[in-house]
RNA sequence: GUCCCGGUAGCUCAGUUGGAUAGAGCAACGGACUUCUAAUCCGUAGGUCGAGGGUUCGAAUCCUUCCCGGGACGCCA
């Protein structure tokens, strides 16, 4: 309907020139939204607005000029007024809406789905938590953040895949087995320190013991090279396992795992140094190559290759990404934690080097998360290794909560994770006050059947009965679903998800207590079971976006 | 010092890419259960959109200068 009005509108400009009462333009970019104010109609443009400074006219003027050549036959515009500063109003056939019930029906679960992508391959890369250790708060922003980004792509129309990189290579896998190899020797009662830049966290005591159970002190007395691969080799299988059941339990599933070893191994690594070094964007300087990240807008440049011969993981992430792209993807999108932005534009500026659009790859930062207990900030400490983990989080407050908790603050905006509130089963938790919703129509159902009655299909129930405030403004917010997608999926955001579906419960709610669904009176009666059975429909493609579940029972 | 993110109601946050009278939840206050789930609903109150300047028909949104909070500036990842 909106793109409908759109091009309506167009060539109602586009006529208007040709009659010479506007003058020669293109037709700048205009919106047709759903304005705030009811009273301002079912849609609205700012089409004149927009147009005002180009033309050389007053907002007003042009708008009915535009309105005059507006040729809308075949829409369910009923009236057309001109408003405000030149706002153009449309107030459409009150029952328009009501064909959305029978979309819904239609569609069921495929219901909000638009083509915004047609089909384009997009990749979403998130997590890739070191696998040295348990994932903490970010990674599970991560994990919720770039799995219900992917599901909303996909709903929009691209194809979709998720990842997840493995760093199991470079220095931090070399202070990983001096760590592993720390705690065994003293798990075997050697008074041993723990290195000082190593992993302190607690849980590689638990891997070494299941390294000992295995092996006993078979590795006690064999050179250090041998003993740390032989750990980092079990350590690496166990953690990643974890980590892998962890995203499991939080309804995350990836098509890919891929492994920063097998760049190593291949040689990808190398070839592609190699190849920046062509196109000149690799220098030498005190033993070490370093890229010219600074000719692509960076601050400074970059090593690539430390004095010792080995490279960076920064070398490593150019040739990984230029594998994403070799794969077909057309855009690349990574969701990274904010301490990660000095790492943006040199590798948007890598990509470059390589012919690669800079703009193909696309970085969401995402801001820090700070847990709340009993109204006071839970202490973690990264260098004692001592965090709340994903799976405690899950265990605590459950999969639902913690998943819509996460998604439900812009990435760019703090987050503050009060635990208190994402287990409490009261009003003040939205996820409750969501699925409470869902299960309230699935129990009308459950009436419904107990009574002997059968749902009915909305072609053959009158909607037009469907005419109190809170029916109108719930059949609206159906109606609405597709329009969120599509903005969700173009800004990147699913916090405008769990926005729409909390609105979204709140009007059920506010229609479930003003009026009973199951009447006396069978016309109204039918009309409201699809109007209900409509908005469990709703919910769920909402709540499967973002990965929470639709309990039938409460 | 440079760069990134934020600053909107008491608190936590939205704000449809520059639009009409700035919104929601919680907290506060006052109401509604003989009903398909009161885990709900209805109502009231609450604002110099961090501050100043600029851009224009129009600014929470754009440009600029400051202030405050968080983060990043390594041959770590």
């Amino acid at each position: 309907m909106q793109s409908q009005l759109a091009q309506r509108l167009a060539q109602a400009v586009e006529k208007a020139i040709q009659d010479g009462e506007i003058p020669p333009l293109t037709v700048p970019e205009f919106i047709v939204e759903v304005p705030r104010e009811k009273g301002h109609g079912d849609f609205a443009t700012n089409l004149a607005l927009m147009l005002a400074k180009p033309a050389k006219n007053a907002p007003r003027k042009l708008a009915e000029i535009i309105v005059n050549k507006l040729e809308l036959a075949g829409t369910s515009v009923q009236k057309v007024e001109i408003a405000g500063p030149g706002f153009i109003n449309f107030h459409l056939d009150p029952y328009w809406m009501h064909r959305v019930l029978l979309q819904v029906e239609e569609q069921g679960e495929h219901y909000g789905r638009v083509d915004l992508g047609e089909g384009t391959k997009v990749q979403v890369e998130f997590v890739s938590a070191n696998p040295t250790g348990l994932l903490h708060m970010g990674n599970a922003r991560g994990a919720a953040l770039g799995d219900s980004l992917a599901s909303i792509l996909e709903f929009a129309g691209y194809d979709v895949q998720r990842e997840y990189y493995i760093n199991d290579a470079g220095n931090q896998i070399e202070n990983f087995g001096r760590s592993l190899e720390a705690r065994y020797l003293q798990q075997l009662g050697q008074d041993v320190p723990l290195p000082e830049e190593g992993y302190h966290g607690e849980d590689l005591i638990d891997t070494v013991k299941n390294f000992i159970q295995q092996y006993q002190d078979k590795y006690l007395n064999v050179d250090g090279a041998t003993r740390r691969e032989k750990l980092v080799q079990f350590a690496l299988k166990e953690k990643l396992t974890a980590i892998k059941n962890t995203l499991l339990d939080f309804g995350v599933i990836y098509d890919v795992w891929f492994s920063e070893q097998s760049l190593h191994q291949s040689g990808a690594i190398e070839e592609t140094i190699k190849e920046l070094q062509q196109k000149g964007y690799i220098y030498e300087h005190e033993n070490a190559l370093w890229f010219k990240a600074t000719a692509f807008g960076d601050e400074k440049d970059e090593v690539v290759v430390r004095s010792n011969g080995i490279p960076t993981y920064f070398a490593a992430d150019i040739a990984y990404h230029k594998n994403k792209f070799q794969r077909g993807f057309q855009r690349v999108i990574n969701i990274w934690g904010a301490d990660h932005h000095g790492h943006v534009n040199r590798m948007k500026g890598s990509m470059e080097a390589l012919g690669y659009n800079r703009d193909s790859l696309e970085i969401i930062l995402m801001q820090l998360v700070r847990l709340l207990r009993g109204g006071e900030v839970v202490r973690m400490s990264k260098r004692t290794g001592r965090f709340v983990t994903l799976s405690e989080l899950i265990a605590e407050v459950g999969k639902d909560a913690a998943r819509y908790f996460f998604i439900m603050r812009s990435p760019d905006s703090h987050l503050e994770f009060d635990l208190d509130l994402a287990k409490s089963q009261t009003n003040d938790n939205p996820v409750f006050y969501i699925q409470y919703a869902h299960a309230r129509i699935c129990s009308i159902f459950r009436q419904l059947a107990e009574r002997g009655g059968e749902k009915p299909t909305a072609k053959e129930v009158d909607l037009k009965v469907l005419q109190n405030e809170q029916e109108i403004n719930l059949i609206r917010k159906l109606a609405h679903f597709p329009v969120e997608i599509s903005m969700a999926a173009q800004t990147m955001a699913p916090h405008r998800i769990a926005k729409y579906l909390h609105e979204l419960a709140g009007l059920f709610h506010s229609f479930y207590n003003s009026s009973r669904v199951i009447v006396d009176d069978p016309r109204l009666s039918a009309a409201r079971l699809v109007l209900v059975n409509a908005t469990g429909i709703v919910l769920r493609n909402g709540l499967r976006l973002i990965g929470v579940s639709a309990p039938e029972k409460m």
